[in-house]
DNA sequence: CGGGATTGTTATATACCCTTACAATTTGTC
DNA sequence: GACAAATTGTAAGGGTATATAACAATCCCG
């Protein structure tokens, strides 16, 4: 389809990890640790789908999420979320500010943060994209029932919790 | 082949995805691909309290029980189960053969593929590193009852089938 | 046989994240 | 209040794990 000249800044597109027909799985297949990392990478290729051409990561998407949903939080707050080091936190701020999506804003209270803010376009950016990952995420989720997907995401997060 | 020098620096350790308190994570907490990612990480965790200080990767790990149940495999297929490129296929075989675990023999079918084999030596190391990290990922488990288990291993085939 | 595909390999590039060290600021303790 | 300790953001430097592209050797097929 669209074939794009090669840009120098691509954000990494997962391979999807192929079940091998005829192959021996041993082990794996006893593991829930691999069977959610196949998962993962499968949701992943959708939400790839979903976002094609944005330049967005699982990561971007979800510090965005995070700020829309909790205005002022601080970057510290935003790598704790995230599992990632405060540095780490500040590089994805980085580029949300450079995109036009995030601004951080002096806090009152606290002299040393800053509350991070979506802009009025980082907002219009983040509906579409939300409207178009939770379409995808479903449309990936049609191999399960209803039921079922409800099922799976109280065991993950019992899992997780 | 390659001399690489035996990297003295240890392989990344994932950080937990940290559910705060108080915090709204909006439309997250209805995407499995998200879902999935945190529990994904809390496994992790689990694996890499198994294989502490064994340099030990979960691609590494995949690799090794790959090779094991399918000897003489070719570094391409490992590459495809993997869903990586043939030359990091290739750097991964590397470190394995490095470490002793692994030997490329010439395939007389074939005379450009290798065919990769566990070592003796490897089959021992490999054979301890399995019972480790299926225990840890059972304890990890162990928030589940095995029923629930079972249940979500078989939603997790289904989805990324 | 000859063209095209496949395998391994090397070289190069990049995304993503860490660790460490630092200044500014806040918080806790006497 | 004063001062030590902790926290926040930042800068500098580095490392891992991938990718892509090009190449030679080899296989496959008409």
């Amino acid at each position: 389809m669209t074939k794009r000249p090669p840009s120098p800044h691509r954000p990494r597109a997962l391979a999807p990890m192929a079940r091998v027909p005829g192959l021996d799985y041993g082990v794996l297949d006893e593991l829930l640790g691999y069977s959610l990392r196949r998962a993962q990478v499968a949701l992943f290729l959708a939400f790839h789908a979903a976002t094609q051409g944005k330049h967005i990561t699982p990561p971007r998407f979800t510090a965005l999420v995070i700020v829309g949903a909790n205005p002022g939080i601080s970057q510290s707050t935003l790598g704790a979320v995230l599992g990632i080091a405060r540095s780490g936190a500040m590089l994805l701020t980085d580029w949300m500010v450079g995109r036009g999506m995030v601004e951080r804003r002096r806090r009152p209270d606290d002299g040393r943060a800053w509350g991070l803010h979506l802009t009025r376009r980082g907002t219009q950016a983040l509906d579409k994209m939300k409207a178009a990952v939770l379409a995808e995420d479903r449309r990936r989720a049609a191999k399960l029932s209803a039921a079922e997907r409800r099922e799976l995401l109280r065991l993950l997060e019992k899992l997780a919790g």
